[in-house]
DNA sequence: CGACAGTCTTGACGACTGTCCAAATTCTTG
DNA sequence: CAAGAATTTGGACAGTCGTCAAGACTGTCG
């Protein structure tokens, strides 16, 4: 935002376009490096010079690519979700039987929940906060909007496959996916730059259990 | 927390008990006060001074009367929440007919819906808070079972005006009644002490839609 | 009445927050 | 290479936070 106040705005175009790249570009990595501490800590315990000082950034820098704090993890939570849903875009269009699309879904399904787990928990954690943070509220939607839509995806291949109608609405089947999930999310421990250790696979029954 | 280090610990018990009644009494009396605010701004933007200026309370009693903001915070949400898990059990005894019983429990969620949709927004957030701060963990597992058990006996009690067995387990019972409920309490709007507002009854979809 | 424990108020403390900005640095372009 | 724009840095700022403690107030009991 910074930036595009400053000069330099009647530049031709051929040069205009890839130059706003660059800087959408680090925006990303900015994000991305801010969700590391986010999905550690959440967004409550969050701060800017938290996220730096976890990063190889400076905490000036967000403030170069970001307008707010608000800004940046609308930034994040945008940009982990947009790959989020083409998850399982590549085993919808691959599979070739109802078997293979159920075993490639919770393959992918599985290997999201033993590596994303800390993602997953913010994005709960998000969603909350968007009950009580207008600011969130349409991205929080937007997202949601897009969830529902790519298991909707998963759904209807479904059914395609089985020679079927789909049995359901794209929000019952989001539901339905979402409470098995927080579960197994709930039971993560956190971690925090001490190495790669392997999220638990099955645990008692811990606090925040069934988030649905 | 702070009286109990202090002297008078050899007293006789005949005194010491209304004494500690008393303790008990305030604390209550100010994590009621406290709720006002937390319902009203949610964990992360809530701050002592705010819920003491919200009250008619100094900011220095909440640290007589707790240890710490999570102490105190932990005391709120327990407190309301052992009044929730006996809304419906007037309901439960008293009804005579599988109708009755609908009706009456029906009655009482949506009356509940309608008045304290910020304190369910609060339980959602804390719940959340719980899987990124361990101190809440217990907490809110325990008052989650107390809610299972609590969904149960309405269940229960329709299954046997019924004349069957019940069809669910307590934790799906629950699940099932959850969903639409926060649904309802994602719409509900902000209010910050600006007159007696109706939450209206039905909106457009709003972010933070079905938190299941 | 005086002593005293319990209760409450008030102001202060250090740590931390988001934001801003001037200077330093790097990159691009003429 | 020189000039200017874009980027990055790190410190300063005004607030706010949780916590604490010294003193004031209250009621009770000897």
């Amino acid at each position: 935002m910074a930036r595009r106040a400053t000069g330099a705005a009647q530049r031709v175009a051929v040069a205009e376009v890839p130059r706003d790249e660059k800087f959408n570009a680090r925006r990303i990595e900015l994000a991305e490096a801010a969700l590391e501490t986010l999905g550690e800590l959440g967004f409550a315990r969050t701060s800017l010079r938290e996220i730096a000082q976890n990063s190889s950034f400076t905490h000036g820098v967000f403030h170069y690519y970001f307008s707010d704090k608000l800004d940046l993890i609308c930034c994040c939570v945008r940009h982990y979700k947009a790959k989020c849903v083409t998850r399982y875009d590549e085993v919808v269009v691959s599979a070739r039987s109802r078997e293979e699309l159920t075993e490639g879904f919770l393959a992918k399904l599985a290997a999201t929940l033993e590596t994303e787990a800390p993602m997953h928990r913010l994005w709960y954690d998000l969603r909350s906060q968007a009950m009580f943070e207008p600011a969130f509220r349409k991205d929080v939607l937007e997202i949601d909007k897009s969830l529902e839509a790519m298991i909707w995806r998963v759904a209807s291949r479904y059914a395609e496959l089985s020679g079927r109608q789909p049995v359901s609405s794209p929000r019952c089947a989001l539901c339905a996916i979402r409470r098995p999930v927080s579960e197994r999310v709930a039971q993560a421990p956190r971690q925090r730059h001490e190495g790669r250790s392997r999220t638990p696979c099955r645990g008692t029954t811990s606090a925040a259990d069934d988030l649905s």
